[in-house]
This record gives C-alpha cells, structure tokens and sequence, in this order.
DNA sequence: GCATTGACTTGTCAAATGACAAGAAAATAC
DNA sequence: GTATTTTCTTGTCATTTGACAAGTCAATGC
C-alpha cells in the first residue's frame, strides 16, 4: 500500500524527520468509496477523521427552506473532518459526500486519541488541520462578504481549476451561494468579454 | 482594581481553582477607551489581546467597493483579538473599533508567550478561545447561509437584546448583511403583525 | 440503435433588494 | 434653550436574483 502521498502532506504541513511522518502515515486506514456516498453525517457523531488523496468531496447543509447548500469543496489532498464536532465529540453540523469515487486514509477517533497523547508531532499535526480549517473557514467568510459572485466564481476558477473538471455547475453554483441559473448566465456574461 | 469579573470569566471558560484564576486575571491590564476607537486595525501585527468588561466593539472590513462591512459585535464579557493573527503573528484581517466607550483587560503578545510556557491553565483558556471562536465564526457562516435576513435579525433580538440598546441599526444591519433600509423596512413589516 | 436520465442553458416573469433622496426623529454640541 | 449632526424611516425607481418552465446536450443503460 503506498502512502508515500499522505506521508509527504503530513510532512509538508508539519516539519519533521520522514521517518516519523511514515509512522504517522501508517497509521492511516485505505478507504474507497464511490460516488455520491455519504462519509460524514450530520447530527451524527464523527467517528472518523479522513485524508482525501483522490476524488472530490462537498460539505453541505440543509437551509431552512431544506434546500441543499454546498458549504465546501475539496480537492486532494485535503483533511476532511467536521473539525469542531470531531474535536469536541459531538454531531457533526454538516454532511459530507463524496462527489467522484474516492480514495481515502481514515483514522478513528481512539486512534486519534492515542496519538495524541503519545506522538508529540501528530498533536502539533492536528492542531495545525484546526488552525488551517479556521483560517479557510474565515477567508471564505470574508470572500463572501466582500466579493459578488462573480469574483468568488474567477477566484475559485483560478485558485481550484480542477474543481471545474470533476464537481457539477449546479454544485459550485451552490458553493458560491448562487442558483444554477445564475451562475449560468455569470458564465455566459463573462465568456463573451 | 477589582478584577472579580474578569476572574469569573476566567473561571467558567476553563475551570480552575479560584486562586490560579485571580493569579490569571491580575496578569491583565486596565485599558479605558472612549467611543470610535480603534482597538485592532487590518494588515497590522496584533499586539495586545482584549477581554471586554464593558462597553460594545465591532470587528468590520471593506468590501471591494471600499464600503465598510461590520463582521462580528461583541458585547460584554467577550474575548477580542483578530485570533488568527495573534496565534501565528501575522497582521490582523479586520478593524476592531469601539462603539461605546470601553473597559477593555488588555495583555500583551510577549506575555501571552510567557505565560502559555508557564500556565498550563493559561495555555488552556487560550486553546479555548480559539475554539469557541472557530464555533461562532462556524455558527454565523452557517446562519448566514440557512437564514434570511428576518430570521437573522429576529435570533439576534432573541440570543442579544442589549446590541439593539446600545448600537446604531446601522452597524446592525451591515451585520446582518443587509441595508439600513432594508433592516427598517424589516422592522416595520415585524412590529405591524 | 433508442430511451432515459441528469446537467446545463435560456426565456419569461415575479419578488427581493439596493441606490438614492427627502424628511422625521433623536442625539449631541454649543 | 437652539443649532447641528447623525440616525432612522419612507418613497420611488432600477437592478439583481430567483422561481419556474422549456428545451438542448451529453452520458448512461438497455
């Protein structure tokens, strides 16, 4: 099984000999799963925490007109947890679904534990995917407020060109916070510029 | 300087004996600010970290049309700090401000340092205000998204009355993400049913 | 191949919201 | 007290956006 990947996104997110960013990475679990499946859901507890190696994955909520609202897209490689509810051991606050077969490195919550406690690095690790969690969470706060929808659509387009390759228009269109339609003639309006 | 309320404070974040919490709560320096003052500015490093004993403070942004957009209102007793920014020591992404005059407990970057290495308590109740407030920022991206702009200001009239005795409705409405018009068009629609 | 499904675009219309301006009300300064 | 400034409300109008429906296109299943 290689896990050369994770091994080097542990790496890369926090300094460390290799060798034990390999002990870490082997303690990763293969997951694979098709398309549309659920991997987190919401008002259940969050028993796993994952790394996305490949695949997409969207996050999402329920309005309060039960509408589905896309709150997130990841790429690989990204952590994928609800951070808050998987830290504090309660209900997640939102769904997570696979949007193209996935491959997945899963790790549970004991395990995540144990770890913790005994692996100085892997707690440094974990305290690293909150603050970049945090800090993702208030850019795109501040991205919504600040930019309209059709600079949120040119900044995801030239940050995540790959998502445009592999999740539906009418998934982004909700990640931006607008209808399929609209986002629609927002491509259109811009293509014939 | 009577410090009772700072220690509570403390206390109910993180709980400790009473005598770690007074040693804690005496490492804070009294700050008076009058009104319209600017407690944090962006792209400036923090140095200090705040906790609010009295008085109201906004965080707010520019939009890219240069308006001011108020992103947080922080009634006592609140810790106030840009947190991202303090943690890693970059500059701040938004402006504190004061809107009332405040009385603000203010501890410095070094000391924080400090007394993270010494105070395992200390270390905690920083380790939770970056929790809580990953929880709040978390909490209004989702209220933003699920709620219309009624439901918002309704459950901000119900979680915090006393923002709407001490804070123009106009700051309020940039915080509900609508138009001053638009809010007391809201207002009027409510009260008459 | 054809049928079916889902994704995407486009048109029409309605509703929500913002921009702007004028005036009332409240707070503050003098 | 009055004057001045700021806040808040209200009206008019334009723009944006969504809801809905129809139709195109592409992918998949049989």
């Amino acid at each position: 099984m290689n896990k050369e990947n994770i091994q080097n996104y542990i790496q890369t997110t926090i300094q460390m000999p290799s060798e034990k960013a390999k002990i870490l990475a082997d303690k990763f679990e293969l997951l694979e799963l098709p398309m549309n499946e659920l991997v987190l859901i919401e008002n259940k507890l969050t028993k796993n925490s994952y790394i996305l190696e490949v695949g997409f994955i969207r996050s999402f909520t329920l309005d309060n007109e039960g509408n589905e609202v896309t709150t997130n897209i990841f790429s690989p490689i990204s952590f994928i947890n609800d951070v808050m509810g998987f830290f504090k051991q309660q209900p997640a606050t939102e769904n997570f679904q696979t949007l193209t077969p996935c491959k997945l490195w899963s790790m549970s919550y004991e395990e995540v534990q144990t770890n913790f406690h005994s692996i100085p690095e892997f707690r440094e690790f974990g305290r690293m995917m909150l603050i970049t969690n945090y800090s993702n969470l208030k850019e795109r706060m501040l991205g919504m407020i600040k930019d309209n929808a059709e600079n949120r659509y040119l900044k995801l387009m030239e940050q995540h060109p790959e998502i445009f390759q592999n999740v539906p228009l009418k998934i982004i269109a909700s990640y931006l916070g607008i209808t399929d339609t609209s986002l629609s003639r927002l491509r259109k309006t811009i293509s014939s510029r």
